[in-house]
DNA sequence: ATAATTTTTTAGATAAGACTAAATATTTTT
DNA sequence: AAAAATATTTAGTCTTATCTAAAAAATTAT
């Protein structure tokens, strides 16, 4: 059984070995968590007792089978959530994520399989990232970033990379949504700053926004 | 803000002051709570500081109005959520009440008032028990326990007093569910043990069992 | 009303998890 | 390859919530 924080600290290695593969270093941890590093190798030990990740000193941190598994499960239960959040209690998709946060602590294997056959088994939560099954495989959908699409091509809006209240509402308010058709009309390469055709209005938006939209 | 565990010390002393009125004794919380009368002493002095409670050295503790909302609320929020794992996630009457306990502490203003929605603004939880609404309101039904029932009566099985798993798959067993009649044949004067009649079929049980039962 | 018992509080200790500051490795620069 | 900069770990402290053991107050019994 693990606390709260140690389930905060796998699911932090496992989106960052998600980004940089294996060998996670203290500081970026560190930094995911808004904590101090001397408390993440306070942490780190602990887990490596725990056998849920490999641990050599000055060297960075890798998930185990056993560690993977349960960040998985972490995962799933908070993306399964979100999708309760939005699609049952009114929730918008820059609302969910805090909330969802805490419900993904609550131990109960019932619970979270039940939610999963209410919702109908959703593939996706509502920024587009993919829900572990049961036995935690999930399908890894193709995608790219907005910023790397070529001037007059054409995507479609499949995700975020940020699921901050702050940047989901700015979409919003620009009727970027997932499905969305996304036409890049032009590129300024001084600062990477796009103009897109979308919902058939012209816009424009900075590299930071098109480096945190995935299209298709 | 509260924790987990001052929380739960409010919901204790609230359910304490339900049956016992004003003045809860370091003593009964902690029996409540299964934890030591030194670490009650330690808490209530740090929730009177927080103005959620009365506290005079060696006498009981009070709810202040302050106190009393707050629990209501962790109450209000128990019993939603048990609403909604019978309702909704398949759950049995015996299985929700350590998820409820965790679920109960969950933050978010939005989805307790929103599951609330969800589920139709139930009035009573799937053991009978009211469920206070936005404002902490409930109706406070009429109910006596079965064993000051008289020999020869009928009554309505309308709550139950003990919210165990054990006591409640032992009334599943026999047959006894809320909104089930039940007719008391004969009381053994001796061990105070009743004969009765459920789904026309008659059964033996316990004081203690008669005692745990609410009937109107 | 005094003794015995029970209840409650105090004092001091412990564990988890976080922090600061200092020490030690490692990496990068020159 | 030494110096500078960066990253990591260690050592010691703090907070929250708990505990045990002992002291103090209140209650009950004789």
């Amino acid at each position: 059984m693990f606390s709260l924080s140690e389930e905060n600290y796998l699911k932090s290695i496992y989106h960052l070995e998600a980004i940089h593969g294996k060998g996670i270093s203290t500081n970026s941890i560190a930094k995911k968590l808004e904590t101090k590093a001397s408390s993440v190798t306070d942490m780190i030990k602990k887990l490596a007792e725990k056998e849920v990740l490999v641990y050599k000193k000055y060297q960075g941190v890798s998930l185990t089978t056993l560690g993977r598994k349960e960040a998985t499960t972490i995962v799933r239960k908070h993306r399964l959530w979100e999708v309760f959040l939005v699609d049952k209690l009114n929730f918008s998709w820059d609302e969910v994520h805090d909330v969802a946060e805490q419900l993904e602590h609550i131990k109960s294997p019932k619970l979270i399989d039940e939610l999963d056959v209410f919702l109908g088994f959703p593939k996706m939560d509502p920024h587009g990232d993919p829900i572990p099954d049961k036995e935690g495989n999930f399908q890894k959908i193709e995608k790219r970033l907005l910023s790397t699409l070529e001037e007059h091509k054409t995507g479609i809006c499949v995700g975020v990379n940020d699921s901050s209240s702050d940047f989901l509402k700015y979409l919003d308010k620009n009727n970027i949504s997932l499905g969305q058709k996304i036409k890049v009309l032009s590129k300024e390469s001084f600062d990477g700053s796009l103009t897109i055709l979308i919902h058939s209005k012209e816009i424009t938006i900075s590299k930071k926004i098109s480096n945190n939209i995935y299209i298709q």
